[in-house]
DNA sequence: CGACACCTTGAAGAGGTTCAAGAAATGTGG
DNA sequence: CCACATTTCTTGAACCTCTTCAAGGTGTCG
């Protein structure tokens, strides 16, 4: 795969927007012309990287769904995200040379590879990157504040609801629809993100069914009641 | 305060190691004078910047102790960190230009005030600058990840031993005992801050004490059986 | 010294987990 | 393409951890 291919690809990308910063020049972009070197074709089940590998690059999702989790010593297991096209994933790496966390593909996908070396490089060129490449780690800080948030102050009911809300914007602003959703992750998988045993996630997704908030088939969902779940998350001011 | 006082400070500062990149160069150092443009004291109680303010700058601590904390319109609260001498606040502002949570000196403290376009222009010159900034947000991602795994996976004696260890090793690296310590939050705001109760974070307390653990008298802490605590921590590998 | 904030402890209750069993979907190999 | 194995999901019942409510104790600061 040539620069000249991955130019073209970045510059017609559908998902520019979601991954690029806005307003760069013409020349902007020529010198961001090799910021991606690659792409990379990641099976279902199959991790882009592992806790412990040799940090690299940074990876924008062009197309598939991931989650993150990191691990410890004795066994105990925590999904800190999902990430969709036109995230990026990789930024724990940074720190450490080595990543702390594993990021598995849900599904197939392909991601765009960026060395990070070439982002340091760049970015010291173009402002518009270093302030882009900022932003986009101030932004996962800030989300994970959020699942703090959440983890630590909500009980199963908002969390759901929550994660749920969160899921359809997302997608929604991606151009797929506003009410109906197809869950790439097991019950399981959203239990650990939201601090919950499968059980509890299988039981409120019951009777949030049960409430006419939604309807689930699986992993299918349709939201029925998207007002009445921003309830749930945010009446309770009792704290 | 003049910029030549700054500088003599950073270079003579104890914290140097903790707040600045290693292996600076002395061209460096004269680049990087201008970087702190003031000092500010705060007293106990009171925001060093607040969720909604305008973004203008990063703060180090030079003395005192911090938390941070988001909030929702519904009023629901979690603190969600704990700063002490040498770390950085303010990273959540960088995304939208405006404070996402709330920073409140829990003792009286002084700041180091780094305008972020400062960092931005200086970090374009100085390479180790532009890697030291970015391994900081990435530590503070690396961090959040811990806390995810803290709430969403361990049992209440689990979080305030892992709690307490923390503190008591960031404590110790700032030359500090590493058994005593004086807790500068109160039972509330620990418990925000490991998604419990004031009540159960003062049972566990007292439970610790009474396995001999700890001795507790208020907000004095002994260790007693650092061993004991990392073994609470650990041992459940039940999933 | 008195007011206020903070901490401790008990008892009852709720929310979530655990254990268990069965149903539904998915994938695999013949 | 079907049968079987496996994974995933649902639901029930008992249990446990943490919360809630309440009261009293301790420490601190003007």
């Amino acid at each position: 795969m040539n620069p000249h291919s991955i130019k073209a690809a970045c510059f017609n990308c559908t998902l520019r927007e979601l991954c690029m910063p806005a307003g760069l020049t013409d020349g902007d972009l020529d010198k961001l012309d090799g910021l991606v070197t690659a792409r990379r074709k990641i099976k279902r089940g199959v991790p882009l990287f592992a806790n412990g590998d040799q940090f690299t690059a940074l990876y924008t999702i062009r197309t598939g769904f991931f989650k993150t989790s990191v691990t410890t010593e004795s066994g105990r297991d925590q999904v800190t995200g999902f990430q969709m096209a036109g995230e990026i994933i990789g930024l724990d790496g940074i720190v450490g040379d080595h990543h702390t966390c594993d990021a598995i593909a849900l599904e197939d996908a392909e991601v765009c590879v960026m060395p990070y070396s070439r982002i340091e490089e760049l970015s010291r060129e173009v402002p518009a990157l270093q302030n882009h490449v900022h932003k986009m780690m101030s932004r996962e800080i800030v989300r994970e504040h959020g699942v703090l948030l959440l983890l630590g102050s909500m009980r199963a009911e908002e969390r759901l609801a929550a994660f749920l809300l969160n899921l359809v914007q997302r997608l929604h602003a991606r151009g797929f629809s506003q009410t109906e959703l197809v869950l790439r992750m097991t019950r399981e998988e959203i239990g650990s993100y939201l601090g919950l045993k499968l059980e509890t996630v299988s039981r409120t997704f019951s009777k949030f069914a049960d409430d006419g908030l939604i309807e689930v088939k699986q992993r299918h969902v349709r939201i029925v009641d998207a007002r009445g779940l921003r309830g749930i998350v945010n009446k309770p001011a009792c704290n």
